[in-house]
DNA sequence: GTCTCACAGATACTACATTTTGGCTGAATA
DNA sequence: TATTCAGCCAAAATGTAGTATCTGTGAGAC
């Protein structure tokens, strides 16, 4: 939608958006000639561009070794479930105490993009489409919009990236055969309109935990993960 | 102490620790040509450590204007101040529930080095030694550290280097002078060793909530952004 | 079987070319 | 005479190509 200002804006976007959407897997090495080829570019923007992802914590850079897709793992997402459960409970309540009818309007318009957007393509069933990612990146996010803090909404725009790359990931479970998302952001919507920050807080969290639940049932972490490489970053 | 593994990372690490130092004002324009000739080093190294950093969200990167040192404002610090509260809090709160003898061992250790660190030096009175500010750093993120969360753990780190910013220009006050932070901080020790969560979060409440008071009094903070300028970034 | 060393491939860096920005000049207009 | 605006120019940012340095691997010697 919008024209990136430069080249090493625009390849940085299309990276980034190429690792959500799967292009390669998890502990992947990302190789600057390949990228430079692809994205008619040079090696130096392509390395400028996953510098900065590096920065934002969106890809790993080793030392004289290159950059790589993170590599997924259980425990962490645990831990950034967990925290999201948390800063977004709390980004909840501000937001509807503070929240007008404007924005409850505009939520609801984001809700209603989510539940009419197709959430699976017949060509590739496996995992969903691009736009209901987007749709649904958008419905969260506007659900908090108007706690008031840019520092919160940015926190909770990387935690949902990082857990996005999960979520692509986890193979179909049957957990996941079982579950009705548009049903739990349905709820999660009319808590919020009644101004329930509560219930709506704690619908959010079962949300997330869910959502955990069936990557962790998938079983694809370990595959890609192995056990045995256990390395701590000091 | 740890020599960097190559000169990009290095130059990334320097000009993070001026920032810091204070040596360029907030706003000021960090221009590629003048590091690249006061660290050795051609400018494309420079842009990829700018690149990094404006990623960790401690520069500010305008497409095709170059890098700037972020500018302060003081909606920016109510509102890191009260994140922090809230999710330090929290991680106060599990690390004295999950922490072992020697984690106390080694915060007593960490305090110890903090107290006996001199805070200010004679030469320049009006800010704190690079040497103090590195034993608080460590103390804080000790504090901290049995939380198990290693995002908990970045995101606090992120917050302290922006409130550090903050701090550094903020002229000395009379709020200043009538503090006692070194009590501040033994008194938080206390009721970490006394396991007691509450009081301990409590406390590190209100000395967040006092430096941010003390920046906001010392007044310069409107001195160096012009209320004219109230331009949001979409 | 282990160690050493050299070679291939990739990363990090430098120097240079291209593009964009922002200010300056000066003429046209009110 | 003051103001505005188009066009030009220097400075700075972005992008390209090529060199230097590092890493990992595999052959060969001990």
């Amino acid at each position: 939608m919008n024209k990136e200002s430069s080249r090493g804006s625009g390849v940085h976007g299309q990276i980034h958006a190429c690792i959500l959407s799967g292009e390669w897997a998890p502990g992947e090495k990302l190789k600057p000639a390949a990228l430079a080829e692809r994205y008619n570019t040079s090696t130096t923007v392509v390395r400028e561009a996953l510098t900065r992802l590096a920065g934002e914590k969106f890809v790993v850079m080793e030392p004289n070794r290159g950059f790589f897709v993170p590599e997924l793992s259980l425990s962490e997402l645990r831990d950034i479930t967990e925290v999201r459960c948390r800063v977004e409970a709390w980004a909840l309540e501000l937001a509807v105490d503070r929240g007008d009818l404007t924005w409850e309007s505009a939520l609801m318009a984001a809700h209603h993009q989510l539940a009419k957007t197709p959430r699976r393509n017949a060509d590739d069933p496996t995992h969903v489409t691009e736009a209901w990612a987007d749709a649904h990146r958008e419905f969260h996010r506007k659900l908090i919009e108007p706690c008031g803090f840019p520092v919160l909404m940015d926190l909770s725009q990387q935690l949902h990236d990082t857990t996005e790359l999960y979520r692509r990931w986890a193979a179909p479970s049957t957990a996941a055969a079982h579950r009705d998302v548009e049903a739990e952001h349905k709820e999660i919507l009319d808590a919020v309109v009644a101004r329930d920050a509560v219930l709506a807080a704690a619908l959010l969290r079962k949300h997330y935990e869910f959502t955990m639940e069936v990557v962790l049932s998938s079983g694809l972490i370990e595959g890609i993960n192995t056990p045995a490489q256990s390395a701590q970053t000091a």
